[in-house]
RNA sequence: GCUCCGUUAGCUCAGUUGGAUAGAGCAGGAAUCUUCUAAAUUUCAGGUCAAAGGUUCGAAUCCUUUACGGGGCACCA
């Protein structure tokens, strides 16, 4: 049983198309896949690119190999055909001796530990305001996946980097100092990243008000007249036009500019402030974190690294893959990459966003000798990381090769997009409390763990909401926008994560009623049912699909997975009585597929950061 | 204007390197709890895979054009 099922039956059709037809060409492509659930057998071979060879129609071609395998291969028990397919069939003392060799293992499903190291960048955040939805989608694909890159062997560390410097959280800053009147998130008794994120709103809203009453002066009403020509209405013209009147005329943007600057200078006062206020947003984020289950092995801070890069610039143009203007800026031309001329240093020798990134992509890899990185950021800035990654190969650096932009779509509301200034972005920490709230009111209509203590229930129900809200997430494909509705998507039947949480608790009650049961006898067991048989050919398929998931890091692969399992296993349950089988070997057999499927689900949920209660 | 991405059932989504009659869940109709947890199972209904053309034995999948939706095109981040 050392050959896997797929190698060894391509290597049947190989050896049955030089017997039957001569056929030895080494380059062809066998088309093997998993056969549809409506046809008897586990796997297929597509019979139709065979035709040309064998000169055959495909239906006898599938016949003769079908035979052809049958008789060669001990696996094989049986085949069917039906038009261009050959559906085989693998004996059942296969599948039960997988089962019981090799599905119990505690490690199926994870690859050998290698030494290669991938550094995985998700959240990053700015810190003048809470966790949304937004930054939820992008937590859960970062976590999971880091998940699946360790199951597939790699060491993994967990980095963000934290944009805690800026425009942004001086706007928060200012508000504080000018109408906070020296309160506390404690004093207030309110969430300390909350707190602040109150005072970036507030902001906004003075803001908004100095805009208006502007508008209503004679400055205002030249520039309307002057500088519109193409006769927006007035309304739509003052909404473009904002980001000029914050930068020229506001006076409460030059006060956060002013204080961006005094920053800039170390001015003692400032720093305070700013060490003051975002140690509050860091406690807020550890309690989210944590509350999601996520975790770091290094953060990084942009106010540390915004300067880095000039050495890579200077590199750069000893190597001659950057050259000098004039003026003295620095540029790269990507032009013959089909990406343009980018700006490495501006002319006055400062960094750009693009530097930062390059000086922090060398400093992780001194940092873990890391040959692999992994950027969880949003599709928007799919451009910049082609740029990025296009620059770092030119730069011959040792990591090029390993770099990975994992990008996902927007998180789109019912309603639309989530605009911070329209007050529709979701709150993370309010959508968790919404699901753990929904499961609560759900599990109130039932009594399955009505003996259990209220702090183990309560605990139950954090997961059972957790999952849902999680699995929702993750089960759509990473590069797809996505639609959530806060209210109803987030479903706790058909599927979705409590779905898959119910079958593992089933494998887990039929343990709990049975544990002393003699598993010797399941070697005994002689032939499967159909829900048996489909169950352990999903378990057989696991390994390779959390490979492949990996290797395309796409979490939501993983969470259809479990899906599909669970949904076998709820059938399973229905179809066949298992403490009460026919024969003691049924039983036995029948609880170690029930082991080898818990196991499985644990483990493949575990990968996307869903616990499994024992009850529910 | 240039460029990238998306469009599959009323809604939310799957759909492997091109392969069988395009699949799930939710919502809607109908059944199934005295038996290992019914957050389950069974069943009915629901489709011009955005549109047109092309390549192929075979296209939701590859190519071209179009429509609609979104992103990106700073010495911003």
């Amino acid at each position: 049983m050392t050959q896997q099922l797929p190698d060894l039956l391509t290597a049947g059709v190989r050896d049955g198309l030089q017997a039957l037809y001569q056929v030895t060409d080494p380059n062809l492509d066998i088309t093997l896949q998993s056969t549809r659930k409506e046809f008897d057998g586990e796997f297929t071979i597509v019979t139709f690119p065979l035709t040309r060879l064998a000169k055959k129609k495909p239906e006898q071609i599938g016949a003769e190999l079908g035979q052809y395998l049958k008789t060669e291969l001990e696996e094989v028990s049986d085949y069917n055909v039906i038009k261009g397919f050959l559906n085989l069939v693998i004996t059942d003392r296969y599948w039960i001796e997988f089962l019981l060799q090799q599905a119990q293992a505690t490690d199926f499903g994870r690859s050998p530990k290698t030494d290669e190291r991938v550094v995985v960048e998700f959240s990053s955040p700015n810190t003048n305001k809470p966790l949304h939805l937004g930054h939820v989608r992008n937590i859960l694909l970062g976590w999971s996946t880091s998940q699946l890159l360790e199951a597939a062997g790699f060491d993994v560390k967990r980095v963000q980097i934290i944009n805690d410097r800026g425009i942004a959280i001086c706007k928060s800053m200012l508000a504080w100092q000018r109408y906070g009147e020296e309160a506390t998130p404690a004093g207030k008794g309110v969430k300390p990243d909350h707190f602040v994120g109150q005072f970036y709103v507030l902001f906004e809203q003075r803001f908004q008000e100095e805009y208006a009453d502007w508008q209503q002066t004679t400055t205002a009403k030249t520039i309307l007249q002057d500088k519109n020509p193409k006769q927006l209405p007035e309304e739509a013209f003052w909404k473009a036009y904002k980001n000029t009147y914050f930068n020229t005329y506001s006076a409460l943007g030059g006060a956060a500019k002013d204080m961006l600057l005094r920053w800039e200078d170390k001015d003692p006062d400032t720093i305070t402030l700013w060490k003051r206020m975002n140690g509050w947003v860091y406690e807020g984020f550890t309690e989210t974190y944590r509350r999601l289950g996520v975790s770091f092995d290094k953060l990084y801070y942009e106010s540390d690294t915004y300067l880095l890069g000039k050495d890579m610039a200077q590199a750069g143009l000893e190597k001659g893959v950057f050259y000098q203007k004039e003026d003295g800026s620095v540029f790269v031309d990507l032009t013959d990459a089909k990406l343009d001329e980018k700006a490495i240093l501006r002319s006055d020798g400062t960094s750009l966003y693009i530097t930062q990134d390059l000086g922090t992509a060398r400093l992780r890899y001194d940092d873990f000798g890391a040959t692999r990185m992994v950027y969880t950021v949003g599709d928007e800035q799919n451009y910049h990381f082609q740029v990025l990654f296009e620059i770092l190969k030119r730069l011959e650096e040792p990591y090029a090769a390993g770099l990975y932009h994992l990008s996902y779509g927007m998180v789109d509301l019912p309603t639309g997009k989530m605009k911070s200034r329209e007050g529709t972005v979701v709150d993370a920490d309010d959508l968790m409390d919404e699901v753990i709230q929904e499961a609560y009111n759900s599990s109130l209509e039932r009594d399955a763990t009505s003996e259990l203590s209220a702090d183990e229930r309560r605990e139950i129900i954090r997961m059972i909401g957790m999952a849902a809200l999680k699995f929702q997430i993750i089960k759509v494909g990473p590069q797809k926008r996505m639609t959530f509705d806060p209210k109803e998507s987030v479903d706790l039947q058909g599927q979705t994560g409590p779905y898959v949480q119910n079958a593992y608790v089933r494998t887990r009650a039929v343990w709990r009623k049975a544990p002393d049961t003699d598993l010797a006898a399941a070697a005994d067991y002689q032939q499967l049912e159909p829900t048996e048989r489909e169950l352990i050919s999903q378990l057989y398929a696991y390994p390779a699909l959390v490979r492949d998931a990996a290797t395309q890091y796409d979490p939501s692969q993983v969470a259809m997975y479990c899906y599909e399992l669970a949904k076998g296993l709820h059938k399973f349950w229905h179809d066949v009585s298992i403490l009460n089988a026919d024969s003691p070997a049924a039983v036995a057999f029948r609880l170690s597929l029930c082991r080898a499927v818990g196991n499985v689900l644990k483990h493949g949920m575990g990968l996307l950061g869903i616990e499994m209660p024992e009850r529910m």
